[in-house]
DNA sequence: GTGATGTC
DNA sequence: GACATCACT
């Protein structure tokens, strides 16, 4: 789709976190991570982050030094988890296969030439979620008492449905398709500097005058991470094409236009797996004795990587007083 | 991934 | 208005 081309659509408006205070937002648990493990990655150096026995543990870095930001607003995170992978997305997940690969070799020929530059921006161009990573990430947060949910599949769909529920305020994440999957408020940016970005459901409804039903009929006219799309479709087109023949076959006619399996991408959007089968304990009491050993004792981080973290988790949930937390 | 820029 | 490319994160 070219994640621009949903943007374009939506209604967004910079919302100050003090507004947000005492939410509840349900974070794409995996989008979250890889910010921050990409960008620790690339700002500090491997030596901090690497055991002895060389496994390589940013995440704990990067998870430590991003949750106060929530703390300090006030704001209670949910992590949501991925579960499987959605059948559909097998080609997707083939291609994204064969890029990495590509990329893994570009970064082997850059370390041969020695070109620092281009190392440290494939390096972060690498990074997985390895096994290691989502467990000792799942320990620190359990630890710190996060709340934790596993999705059944997509964690973003299950964390616009608990927003649809209100079990939560709002859905975090940075990908746009919180939007097809009817997250009523979802919060951007709130990795960076700066305050976040709200993106609204319905006033994106209303600014178009089109259904939920459309609005993914239009993001699949212009391709989604499920098809390609239809050739010279862009947003404008899209919302077009929706409102003068009212849903996607009608539009496909109308462009004698073909999308394989598109009832079934509309379902993954408008009635994804999800599901009401979790246990969610917001009061948090962090162990942040507990989790500084297992950061820097068992998995051997730089202690001065994450000692001003540690702090920072500390203070604020000192200020905010635990039993704010309940 | 995002924004800017240029071309059709 | 759509899309390709580039610089930067």
């Amino acid at each position: 789709m070219g994640n621009a081309d949903l943007r374009s659509l939506a209604s967004l408006e910079d919302v100050p976190f003090e507004e947000l205070s005492d939410s509840v937002v349900a974070v794409d648990a995996h989008n979250w991570l890889y910010r921050y493990l990409t960008t620790t990655v690339r700002f500090t150096s491997d030596e901090k982050y690497t055991t002895s026995d060389g496994t390589e543990v940013a995440n704990l870095i990067g998870v430590v030094q991003g949750l106060p930001k929530f703390f300090e607003h006030d704001l209670t995170p949910v992590f949501v988890f991925d579960g499987g992978v959605t059948e559909l997305k097998d080609d997707e997940v083939e291609q994204r296969r064969e890029a990495r690969e590509a990329r893994e070799e570009k970064l082997e020929a850059a370390r041969e030439r020695g070109d620092s530059k281009a190392v440290a921006r494939l390096d972060s161009q690498t990074q997985r979620l390895t096994d290691t990573i989502l467990t000792t990430t799942r320990e620190v947060l359990r630890l710190l008492d996060v709340p934790v949910v596993d999705a059944p599949a997509e964690g973003e769909a299950q964390a616009a449905h608990m927003a649809r529920q209100n079990v939560v305020d709002y859905v975090g994440t940075e990908d746009y398709d919180a939007l097809l999957l009817g997250a009523p408020l979802t919060l951007r940016q709130l990795t960076s500097s700066g305050d976040p970005e709200l993106m609204d459901f319905q006033a994106t409804l209303d600014h178009h005058g089109i259904t939920w039903e459309q609005l993914v009929d239009a993001a699949i006219l212009m391709g989604t991470d499920f098809n390609p799309g239809i050739d010279g479709v862009g947003p404008k087109t899209a919302i077009k094409l929706v409102k003068e023949h009212g849903d996607l076959w009608g539009a496909l006619d109308a462009r004698d236009a073909h999308v394989e399996h598109g009832d079934r991408i509309r379902e993954l959007f408008l009635d994804p797996a999800v599901t009401d089968d979790y246990d969610l304990d917001l009061a948090v009491n962090p162990d942040l004795d507990a989790a500084r050993e297992y950061v820097t004792g068992e998995w051997e981080v730089d202690e001065g990587e994450v000692a001003r973290a540690f702090e920072h988790i500390e203070a604020s949930v000192v200020q905010t007083g635990l039993d704010d937390w309940a």
